[in-house]
RNA sequence: CGGGGCGUAGCGUAGCCUGGUUAUCGCGCAUGGUUUGGGACCAUGAGGUCGCAAGUUCGAAUCUUGCCGCCCCGACCA
């Protein structure tokens, strides 16, 4: 995918029209920024959303709903979290409506709610709310539960996937007895994600934890997944926070232990969104449109008949039908395309424009020879095979092209990840190809600071397996242990 | 909220400076025919509050004013 391309908003909504669409039909202010997911694209918001829902399930979580609305009040009770979320909230100030003097629609003065109602841009408070009637004692605990919802953040400016104002996600609250298990769960799920991004999504991630300045409003410590895409930009792809007792001492949330002693819950949060469909798109996407990894493809293998009478459709059909469920007994995603309205260039161009991995065409020649064209949509490369096992053979390619897709994004991102020791060459290197910077920083917010204004960097994380290393950092000069991610994100 | 750009058919646009027949072109759409192994071709046709409002004028897509909306850059942020 072109630099330039990647870094246009409205392409996006016009190459990708498939998937998505600016919400323009809504000709008011009020929608800016919301995003309207089409069939298409939501298939593979379904296909991320059954495979993390199974993932959080199989770690021993289970899946609930809490309100839309969250009294203002709530907010006021963690002071960096009001203040996180505070300039960027909806909020519900009345409950009526009526006729105005010239018959339009006016907002019922008369109607103003006693306590606002903020629109949730996330849902600890009302979550701790509730769970400080579900908690007493350490019989009670842990609490994990998962919830799937949509949430509201005012933002200043919208980017299409990546920060729309109404977005989709999954964020799960636990609560637990003691400290070490909540950092465990926060740690547990990170994993959950990073397995995700790289096994599901074919997209290489960097685990690590975040400085003070980019941690999420409320938490101690935030631990993130870094992903680069084709422009050399960093994107957070998942949060996994450990929010310590915060919550729990604010919405006043104590449990009995086995000591019989009273102490506050230890809390973790962690979430993903629909800005992972933007990851997906922007991490292994073409000129020629999406390319999906085959095991988030709502389809992965498609089948054109190329005939020119009815009788030679019959016969093709009859060929294929066989395939088809041959691969679908094996759990494959397939789709027969004998429609007479398009032809099969226009079907060709369709299916690459859509990413479908892999697509197979059968012809009145192909069955003369008993053969079938195969092309693979990652390297666009075509070729003969034999219809004899040809459903093993499209198995395997599916595997392959699922790890061809993660190797070349690693290996892309090898290749623009830079150890850079002066801030001259720092400031070089993010003018040009960007990429990731792992450079020395003396552990100061105020260093950090400087470098983002003057250069639009951000520290993206703190790796984990970050090995310890003498320097000195790169701005100030002083000294420093290890090295920490630099980049330019979205 | 600041700086810049823009608003004409479902989409993309010409026309605007220098006002004057029926608002241009391409894609898409519909019908008929020929086609079908990489986005077919020919013919015919449908589709318009020129963002909204007021003003200037014999006459406004075009000039003036106000408003609305959108995009890009910045501040904010997942």
């Amino acid at each position: 995918m072109s630099k330039e391309f990647a870094n246009r908003e409205d392409d996006y909504s016009k190459w990708y029209n498939d998937l998505v669409t600016k919400a323009d039909l809504a000709e008011h202010s009020a929608v800016r920024g919301c995003m309207v997911i089409k069939p298409y694209g939501y298939a593979i918001w379904e296909r991320m959303q059954a495979e993390l829902d199974r993932m959080f399930k199989e770690t021993g979580h289970v899946n609930a709903y809490f309100p839309l609305f969250i009294p203002k009040s709530f907010f006021s009770k963690e002071a960096s979290h009001v203040e996180g979320f505070a300039k960027e909230c909806a909020v519900v100030t009345h409950y009526r409506l009526k006729n105005g003097p010239d018959g339009t629609i006016i907002v019922d003065e008369d109607a103003r709610l006693e306590e606002e109602l903020i629109v949730r841009p996330t849902s600890e408070t009302i979550i701790w709310n509730t769970y400080k009637g579900w908690i007493q004692s350490y019989r009670d605990l842990p609490i994990l539960v998962n919830q799937w919802a949509n949430v509201v953040r005012w933002e200043m400016r919208t980017r299409l996937f990546l920060r729309t104002a109404e977005f989709l996600w999954q964020e799960g609250h636990t609560a637990h007895a003691t400290a070490d298990e909540a950092v465990e769960e926060t740690r547990k799920m990170l994993d959950v994600y990073s397995v995700f991004a790289e096994e599901w999504m074919a997209v290489p991630v960097i685990k690590g934890v975040k400085t003070a300045n980019e941690r999420f409003a409320g938490a101690l410590d935030t631990y993130c997944i870094e992903a680069m895409m084709q422009d050399g930009k960093a994107l957070q792809a998942g949060t996994s926070h450990f929010l310590g007792q915060n919550f729990a001492k604010a919405f006043d949330v104590k449990f009995t232990g086995k000591d019989g002693k009273q102490d506050y819950v230890w809390a973790t949060s962690w979430g993903v969104s629909t800005r992972l469909m933007g990851a997906l798109v922007m991490a292994h996407s073409d000129d020629s449109g999406l390319v999906l990894p085959p095991k988030l493809a709502p389809t992965q293998v498609v089948i054109v008949p190329i005939y020119r009478s009815e009788e030679a459709l019959a016969q093709i059909s009859e060929k294929v039908n066989v395939i088809k469920k041959n691969l679908e007994k094996q759990g494959i995603r397939v789709k027969y395309d004998d429609r007479d309205t398009q032809r099969p260039g226009w079907k060709f161009n369709e299916y690459e424009f859509k990413g479908v991995p892999v697509r197979l065409a059968i012809g009145e020649r192909d069955l003369q020879s008993g053969t079938v064209e195969v092309a693979r949509r990652d390297t666009r490369e075509k070729m003969s095979m034999s219809l004899e096992g040809i459903e093993d053979r499209v198995i395997a390619l599916l595997d392959e092209i699922q790890a061809n897709l993660f190797n070349k994004a690693k290996s892309y991102r090898e290749g623009n990840s830079f150890r850079i020791d002066s801030y001259e060459e720092f400031k070089k290197q993010l003018d040009g190809s960007g990429g990731f910077i792992y450079a020395h920083w003396d552990g100061t917010a105020e260093t950090e600071q400087k470098i983002k204004e003057e250069t639009k960097a951000t520290i993206r994380c703190i790796p984990l397996n970050n090995g310890e290393e003498e320097g000195t950092c790169i701005y100030s000069g002083k000294p420093s242990k290890q090295r920490v991610i630099f980049a330019r994100a979205y």
